[in-house]
DNA sequence: ATATGTGAAGGGATTCACAGCT
DNA sequence: AGCTGTGAATCCCTTCACATAT
């Protein structure tokens, strides 16, 4: 087993990307790949695919290669994605109502436990089988209602503090949606978190779907420029 | 002005972000800022931002700092985004449909002149001023309308077939919201891309909401093992 | 024979220190 | 004095070669 340090962001994003590979090959009825197998599907080297799956052990048979359950479970399992997730959605606009009703995000357990928004046209509507509250109630929804994760799709103007509301609700897992750099602090105390601090531990991933329009602008004009992958995202 | 070679795909990520900052500043009317300003509010250092800036040339004054307006400016020339930008739209079930109706795409000039789809239930009705048409007749579209991205969001299993009609219609941008790897060739050719190939020169950026959902998890349960950010990217 | 797992080498991005301009 | 611009150093990720296992 190798030992646990750091672990490059860009290696999480392509597990993810072997795990989707694995499930369309047990779909397949396909029980065997390998690391080249793998890297051409995922657009990476082979090296770089056992390197990225040596981070968390070895799942694989020399000579033989990898037993797809086997990877899909292990890597399921590296990906925290072999329980349930509580997610609340903060701000029901025209995208939090596309993310609630996104099909495929039911998969893996990612259960949507809550809605919450500001406007008093939305609030006490029906979205995919639940009622838009008002933010204001988390703090008290999360008492009643363990939350894992919130998934932020407010005006940009308004994500900081509705992170900030979430971070105080005790959520430590925030996917933003929002076109704005959340600050990992709290705005009335210092520029640095504290320890003790109640965003520590907290980790903020970036959804940006205009950030991606205006990538994409740059590479069209400049395709020599482009050096290495992922991103995605991104 | 510094050399052109390969600049780091973070770096193009990075002036998007700097690029909204200074929006934001103009609309408050801050005439100027400074590296170490623009690095807090975009979480990164000042020696990352004036690294990043070098890589086009040199926007500030020495002493002083930058002027919102002009490092505005040189940043969307950088980034492409002082012109127009006609997209179309591939794939107008619900996420199209939001992708389509989200209002801050507007800006930049990105402008919606396409929307394709497949399904009869889809062709031939209205989402934002336009019809939809049948994929079919994206060959014949782009040939009296200038198209230079197209946005990808179909179901997984069309999104290589999509990209393909995409590339063979001369489209060299594409934005992909499903979540799958484009493999950047004809699949019925060989796996490297010959000189020539209709792919050449073909960007593709991703904008994956189930990865980052996905990555959020484990980031959720190791928080010390993040190293790095943006994403954004995913 | 074939394909994994991994230490070492290589390359690229970030960090740094400071020269240079106002 | 203050802040930018940039070569040099550092660090981290990717690539590689090969030892190892079936």
């Amino acid at each position: 087993m190798t030992r646990v340090t750091a672990i490059p962001t860009a290696t999480i994003s392509r597990l993810v990307t072997y795990l989707r590979i694995l499930e369309g090959l047990e779909t397949q009825e396909v029980g065997r790949t390998s690391s080249s197998d793998l890297a051409e599907r995922a657009g990476v080297t082979a090296f770089q695919v056992r390197k990225d799956l040596a981070y968390f052990g070895r799942f694989g048979t020399r000579g033989m290669g990898y037993l797809v359950p086997v990877l899909k479970r292990e890597l399921m399992r590296v990906l925290g994605l072999n329980r349930t997730w509580n997610v609340v959605i903060v701000g029901v606009g025209r995208l939090g109502q596309a993310i609630a009703n996104y099909p495929a995000a039911g998969d893996y357990q990612f259960q949507y436990v809550g809605l919450f928004d500001v406007s008093p046209e939305l609030i006490g509507h029906t979205v995919r089988h639940l009622t838009v509250q008002h933010v204001e109630t988390l703090g008290q929804f999360v008492q009643t209602t363990p939350v894992d994760m919130g998934f932020l799709a407010v005006p940009p103007e308004r994500a900081q503090d509705a992170a900030q509301t979430l971070v105080e609700a005790g959520i430590r897992g925030i996917l933003n949606f929002a076109p704005t750099v959340i600050q990992p602090r709290t705005a009335d105390r210092g520029d640095v978190a504290d320890p003790g601090d109640e965003w520590r531990g907290v980790t903020i991933e970036n959804v940006d779907f205009l950030a991606g329009m205006k990538r994409l602008a740059f590479y069209t004009l400049n395709p020599h420029l482009k050096s290495a992958d992922l991103e995605e995202q991104e």
